[in-house]
DNA sequence: CTATCATGTAAACATGCGTTTACTTACGGC
DNA sequence: GCCGTAAGTAAACGCATGTTTACATGATAG
């Protein structure tokens, strides 16, 4: 049995976000994680004071808009739609944003978190883009195509059989392009 | 104290839905569930069998869709939209779509009611209006952005403070009647 | 080599859960 | 009016949870 604080601190965040993204806040037990990171249970409390803080701590998250500038400018849409896609096609079960959409449900920590992405990083990127007059409205109804889009893939479990690909890129794409650029009412 | 099993019964299942809608499957329990009725917690097993089966039962849903009939074909969408944000515009805590989209996120059988409500309603609806061909990638679609407004809304808590009901509606009902009507790839 | 302290463990603790059991109470037919 | 039965209750059961405590162990400085 090698020892290293540091290195088992990181297996348990791991395990954390591993199965907060799989279940949700509510069905992971503290037993769940230690036994996935193969440690005792006691661990996350010395590591990180309980449960509620291993949580705060193992789930922060970052959309990683991809770079816009060189993206012709009515094909921006598409291109949001595509990353946020091919994002979630992998069956990588430590998607933040996935552990988040879920958790939201049931935990207003989580779901103030989600706030402030959209806040902060939605908003941003659509200012860059079109300025900032209304950006915040246009980030909120992006918001809702993109957390649908998440929400009916990974909580639903809708896959590509529903949905073709190049569909749904394309039609999503078109959406967020609308909501981004074309004139509100 | 009166005593009326089938009354009863029922400020049981209203007491379930409201309670399951607030806080989802895992965070109500069947003493919150009693209190709320002002009964005991054994009935709950007496009357439904447990649990489980009293969200089975509680928990059943019709979309409503409005009458579509009489509606110009190129505002479709947007008599969806309205309908839909009016719907979950009143602070009734037991609307069912709610407690379905807040629990679906950690039960998977919530996740199946949705799905079902899906390949039958919405997949209905588009079919209607639209033809069956492809009628179920549109409704793939559209559920995307229903449910991202729905989620938004109820689980995130966003406003009327955060985008404009007319706003909202118009860009929402335009993306709907993309996905309703407009040529896929 | 050994003393020491961070690291890890096992077991118990306190609590809250869904459910079951044994019991009491009010209603309706006779 | 009585009594059988449906309706309701109180209390306990068994279990799983998050957390704490007391103890064991391995790395490392002197």
């Amino acid at each position: 049995m090698t020892r290293d604080a540091q290195a088992t601190r990181e297996r348990l965040a791991t395990a954390a976000r591993m199965l907060f993204s799989r279940q949700g806040f509510e069905r992971t037990t503290v037993r769940d994680i230690a036994a996935e990171a193969g440690v005792n249970p006691a661990l996350i409390n010395r590591y990180f004071g309980g449960k509620e803080q291993l949580f705060a701590e193992a789930v922060s998250i970052d959309l990683e808009f991809p770079d816009l500038s060189g993206v012709d400018r009515d094909r921006i849409g598409r291109t949001l739609a595509a990353h946020f896609f091919t994002r979630w096609e992998g069956n990588d079960d430590d998607d933040l944003l996935r552990v988040l959409i879920r958790t939201a449900a049931t935990n207003g920590e989580a779901a103030a978190r989600i706030r402030a992405i959209l806040t902060d990083q939605v908003t941003a990127m659509v200012t860059h883009v079109a300025g900032s007059d209304r950006a915040r409205e246009r980030a909120c109804l992006i918001a809702t195509q993109i957390l649908g889009l998440a929400y009916a893939r990974n909580v639903l479990g809708l896959s590509n059989e529903d949905v073709a690909p190049e569909t749904a890129v394309a039609m999503i794409g078109g959406t967020i392009q609308r909501y981004l650029l074309a004139d509100l009412p």
